[in-house]
DNA sequence: TTACATTTGGTAACCGGTGTCATATTGCCT
DNA sequence: AGGCAATATGACACCGGTTACCAAATGTAA
């Protein structure tokens, strides 16, 4: 008894009619107004109605319509998450973050993968955002360094929240983790387990991340006391091949790096991928640390020591900020990530 | 000039007021049914008036209210992606392949990531369902493999895609990959390499993908006239870790096997590492083929020879069944997966 | 010229909720 | 008992689109 065989003018199944506010009015013997007083939990009504009225939702199943609902109000419940994103885990745990957030809600979350280099990626997503009426986007790295498309957004009405590995210029609602604390954190851990020559694979220029990392990665020997040789520094693409590269180049100098920090996993497991087929130990000649913490780094060999961003946790508090004014009218978030130390990285042997 | 400064009874900024179709009337001096024709492309309509009234529209950027319209039509455009999947490559490249085909259409994508194991799984669904009165939904696997759930949408007044590994029962809406005979194909192309002693790691019961990946193995070696050794056979978990004990069993057999298909890439990356860990050479020794082509097969090493499913065509084909009556109608797709020759797999050494 | 079909546009009602404001009921105080 | 506030409920218009139906304008044939 899905649907009945009366098809619409588009060809389309009629779908089984759903009870309406009228329904439960009509049988509860009262107003639309009261069961509307009810389903918002108006305070200002009798405990009998409200029961009743409650009764008679549960025995037809009546659940308002979203649809109506964002008509009249004038407002709706969708949310968009835009994202032109490389990293498939950290997309998928966005997702869940923010679920977890707006799961008891009347929010919905509708996606938006796109393509950054696109010339037409502005006029996208303005026709993206304008035609569903978002209530808000929400905007991943690297496409959320995008000044010009978050100004867009809020021209049309969103609530914007970026989520960032920097403080974006404005006081903006910004969930970020520092990633120039974590990366000097663990260049500095480094240190302390012995090194002296370490090197650093850069991510590509333009990026407020691979940015970030590098004055981590100052930061960390400074901290040290360590002096910064160029010959050990290189700069990738985030790719896996830009840390072959890499690889070719730093570990044939004349006094070769004992740990290496590369700005993401992917440059660090083609830079392991190098060491290895050199014939080197891992991480006795060489300690590798990466970036992101993606599925590649727990399944390669060595695992990968590496930075993880508290995505979850991120996603949440951005879901928090888009969702809830008072939220949205505090402070950026920042965040600070965690070491996951695995067997890539130890002290280097003597 | 984004929003005014007048907050409506929730604390939520007030938005732009953007123009109706009464609007567009009004200006171009028409009723709004006239609008309403244009938009939806009549064709009784006196040209002069169209390009009149289209004029009108694009000088102020008029753009339809999807909720009005969902509310008018009493169907609305959202369709929900269902999966809880382990797999971050495939679901992004699945909602990736749905985009390109909703793009230019009304439509949008609802995300849902489900824990499979929740005892409220059914009524988390349902009320999703019911809140945001989906056009129809998209089940991927594993949990597409639940008749239960798919019942309970139809029910719902859902139209239900779902992709799968082999076919499922009724010959409902299906999107699915052939892999008994990718993998056949696969084993075949090993014993046609030379392999006379090939393992298999299986994947757990009860999931129809593990089913079918057997069966394939099985065809594979019947068309290669080999048999099936039960010493060179184990059964894992899908999770690396069981690769791991899949490699302490079959490696420690009095002959141990030349080639081993997984049927999936996290095992075969568990296997290979503790293959690796024995001293073996691969692909010299012992030859791995696993399944699902992650971003870990890429990148570990030697890169992993892999069987990869044409996600996003998969994907396209199934958001087409969706929104399209016609393409409903049709029989289930059924696609061919690809195997993707890396390092991992070649002859053996003598 | 009239009768009639065909186009074209307008009016009104409706989809399922919401806000505004008026009204009915109740309790409390003097 | 009367007056008044506080509480509880209802009537009604409206959100921005849609369809159903009707009226006017135009064309066309007898």
């Amino acid at each position: 008894m899905r649907t009945n065989a009366i098809t619409d003018g588009h060809g389309y199944m009629a779908r089984d009619a759903k009870p309406t506010i009228n329904d439960v009015a009509r049988l509860a013997g009262v107003s639309k107004k009261t069961v509307s007083r009810v389903i918002n939990k108006s305070p200002l009504l009798n405990e009998a109605t409200r029961s009743k009225v409650e009764a008679v939702i549960a025995e037809i199943g009546y659940v308002p319509n979203p649809q109506a609902r964002a008509l009249a109000l004038r407002r709706n419940f969708l949310i968009g998450l835009i994202h032109d994103n490389p990293n498939a885990q950290m997309v998928l745990g966005v997702q869940e973050g923010i679920l977890e957030t707006i799961r008891n809600t009347e929010f919905a979350l509708v996606v938006r993968p796109v393509d950054r280099h696109s010339p037409q990626l502005l006029d996208d997503i303005r026709h993206f955002i304008e035609q569903q009426r978002l209530f808000g986007v929400m905007l991943l790295p690297p496409i959320s360094e995008n000044d010009e498309l978050a100004d867009m957004c809020r021209k049309l009405g969103c609530t914007v929240v970026r989520m960032g590995s920097a403080a974006l210029d404005k006081s903006e609602h910004l969930v970020a983790s520092n990633d120039r604390q974590a990366v000097a954190d663990a260049v500095f851990w480094l240190s302390e387990l012995g090194h002296r020559r370490i090197g650093f694979i850069a991510g590509p220029q333009g990026f407020r991340s691979a940015r970030e990392r590098e004055l981590g990665f100052a930061d960390g020997m400074a901290r040290a006391g360590l002096p910064i040789d160029p010959a050990l520094m290189a700069r990738g693409t985030y790719r896996f091949e830009s840390g072959l590269a890499a690889g070719d180049r730093l570990l044939a100098v004349d006094t070769p790096p004992t740990a290496i920090f590369s700005s993401n996993d992917e440059m660090a497991a083609g830079f392991l991928h190098r060491a290895l087929d050199k014939g080197l130990k891992v991480p006795g000649q060489i300690s590798i640390i990466g970036f992101d913490n993606t599925a590649t780094a727990a399944h390669i060999w060595p695992p990968l020591t590496t930075v993880q961003w508290p995505i979850k946790a991120m996603a949440r508090a951005a879901a928090h900020k888009l969702i809830d004014p008072l939220d949205a009218a505090s402070q950026p978030s920042i965040f600070l990530s965690d070491l996951i130390r695995r067997s890539s990285a130890d002290a280097p042997s003597a």
